[in-house]
RNA sequence: UGGGGUAUCGCCAAGUUGGUAAGGCACGGGAUUCUGAAUCCCGCAUUCGUUGGUUCGAGUCCAGCUACCCCAGCCA
């Protein structure tokens, strides 16, 4: 398991490493997490999260939690509540450095008067449409607005009207005066302030402008004392409108915040835009985001994964700029390897397929001592008794020849039991095996001096007078069928059909249940599970992570 | 004939100032096993998108191609 010594060579840390060598930021580094409470937070952000604090932790830097809320038409305080438990549930500490952009509105409007008194902003009257003509495109400069030439005097006393809320939406925006010829568009006279009459989650009505990310943005890294911001590839072309606004205020080069660009997260099959885990969110096509099958923090936590296994995660796949898609196997990879360290293990039978002991006594019961875990310990009690239920698929009449679980005339061992062995395979008029008779070796049991003999197969079981009924519920978590473009539409239309939630029972052995809600376990054979907390009241849910890799079941196929 | 990025094993990803290709996932083989799991060994790029060049020597330097990603929100 990895102890989160995130060591593993990166770009960003090698930046970090060349800037602390050459004595920047004599005060330690500072890094944020900057998302913006507009939705739950997904797999994706976790590698941000990871990133961002992992850098802080590993050269004795700072991290801050900061709140992008520039936008209030999408945002709304479920989500900030929602981000913080998922960042704490990660392992994460911001300590008291909580922040919200807009905390900083004030003093984002007094730097915005400030970069006109410079003469390196203007008040622009051009409707949406008409800024959108003017900017050109991709391979044609733009034009200048009539507006830029305003006097620093006039631009300050528009923008003090906007403030005040004298203008309608949309019909006025503040602009930094750049180059409207640059091969940049993003340097084009970017808007920095737009006018919207909005209700803000947590500033209310006390603002009717709102500053724009790429001008809120360093700003809030500045004012925070932020030295490497670091954000995802979209936003290369961004970098020199960030210099450009830290230069134009004043900032000292060798102080200022450096933003770094890194790739964001992709997985096979995995759903991974906002936006569409939105739509699956509000078309009813999932419970909610924190339906197991969604990628999102949540998601994953209902589905069972630790945030262990997510770090983990995020420390395999590595940081770079090209952009990659990671198989989800990897991801499945890091829960099996922590639940396999930390899960306790259960019997249970999901299609039984019932099983006499005939030369067991009748009236016979034993409480037999199981291990809780192969190499980590602890013990329980499971009974055993005549009548016993298998899993029907460890059962087969016509075995081939590398089947090790029971046939006719065949030995098995029973899980902390006793070798059994099949008589006879008993049948309804319709031909269907209704239960076995089997013999069991009493000089075989578990633990006991005669124990070492061997067979080929181990099987789980429950007692079939004491087998609880315990919710499973299968996922197919993954919410693509395949890789392919997909317009909303045909998004949706892509989604597997599987997808679907199953909801079976499990007949589990009776100590499993007493165990408080939240306890991991892992399902002999069947893969691993894990109490669901939210749903467990009176009887135990189970989520089935992922299946084991049976070799058993690959052979079958073939 | 816009700008910005990226190209190293099936998938991620290290590769310091050029010195002769880490690691993980997946996969294959063997040992072991009261989970056909786990564990343990062993194997898995003469080659770094491509073509040339510089050099005793290049994934690392130079030039030219090619492919893919991002940008024309008063979103972030």
């Amino acid at each position: 398991m990895a102890e989160n010594t995130t060591t593993a060579s990166n770009f960003v840390q090698n930046a970090i490493d060349e800037d602390l060598k050459n004595g920047k930021y004599g005060e330690g580094i500072h890094t944020r997490f900057p998302p913006e409470p507009n939705g739950y937070l997904h797999i994706g952000h976790a590698k941000s999260i990871c990133l961002n604090f992992g850098l802080a932790k590993n050269n004795a830097g700072l991290c801050n939690l900061r709140f992008d809320d520039t936008n209030p038409t999408k945002e709304d305080v479920e989500y900030v509540d929602s981000i913080q438990e998922d960042v704490k549930w990660l392992g994460f500490s911001w300590d008291d450095r909580m922040f919200y952009a807009s905390d900083y509105f004030e003093q984002l409007y007094a730097y915005a008067v400030e970069l006109i008194k410079r003469g390196k902003a203007y008040v622009c009257d051009l409707s949406a449409e008409e800024i959108r003509q003017y900017r050109g495109t991709l391979t044609e400069p733009g034009r200048e607005c009539p507006d830029r030439s305003r006097t620093v005097e006039e631009n300050l006393a528009l923008f003090e009207q906007m403030r005040k809320g004298d203008f309608a939406d949309g019909s006025r925006v503040l602009r930094a005066k750049i180059d409207m010829t640059s091969p940049n568009i993003v340097m084009r006279d970017p808007v920095i302030y737009r006018i919207s009459h909005t209700v803000h989650h947590r500033t209310g009505d006390a603002w009717c402008i709102y500053p724009m990310y790429d001008f809120a943005h360093p700003l809030s890294d500045a004012i925070e004392g932020i030295t490497h911001s670091v954000c995802t590839l979209e936003f290369e072309d961004h970098r020199p409108l960030y210099d450009w606004l830290l230069e134009s205020l004043g900032f000292a080069s060798d102080s200022r915040p450096r933003q770094i660009e890194f790739a964001r997260l992709n997985i096979t099959n995995t759903v991974m835009s906002k936006r569409k885990l939105r739509q699956l969110v509000e078309g009813g096509y999932v419970s909610g985001w924190d339906d197991p099958r969604m990628p999102t923090i949540s998601g994953l936590r209902r589905r069972g994964y630790t945030p262990e296994s997510i770090r983990d995660f995020c420390d395999r796949i590595g940081i770079a700029k090209s952009n990659s898609l990671v198989d989800v196997g990897m991801l499945e990879h890091c829960v099996r390897e922590d639940l396999n360290e930390s899960a306790d293990r259960i019997m249970a039978v999901l299609h039984p397929l019932k099983i006499v002991i005939t030369n067991y006594p009748e009236d016979k019961e034993e409480n037999l001592l199981a291990e809780n875990h192969p190499y980590r310990g602890g013990q329980r009690y499971v009974p055993f008794a005549r009548e016993l239920y298998i899993e029907q698929d460890d059962f087969m009449e016509e075995a081939p020849k590398k089947f090790f679980r029971l046939k006719p005339g065949g030995e098995v061992r029973l899980k902390h039991a006793y070798i059994i062995k099949c008589e006879e395979v008993i049948k309804d008029e319709a031909g269907q095996i209704v239960e076995l008779h089997c013999t069991y070796d009493p000089d075989s049991k578990s633990g006991g001096l005669t124990s070492g003999r061997k067979v080929k197969g181990t099987l789980h079981w429950v007692a079939a007078k004491y087998a609880l009924t315990a919710e499973v519920r299968l996922y197919d978590y993954l919410l693509k069928t395949e890789e392919q473009e997909e317009e909303p539409a045909d998004f949706l239309a892509a989604l597997n059909p599987e997808s679907l939630e199953v909801i079976e029972n499990a007949l589990i052995e009776p100590s499993a249940a007493w165990t408080a809600a939240g306890t991991r376990y892992q399902f002999l054979r069947q893969g691993y599970f894990c109490v669901d907390k939210d749903s467990a009241k009176g009887q135990l849910v189970f989520n089935r992570i992922v299946g084991l890799r049976d070799s058993w079941a690959k052979a079958k196929k073939e």
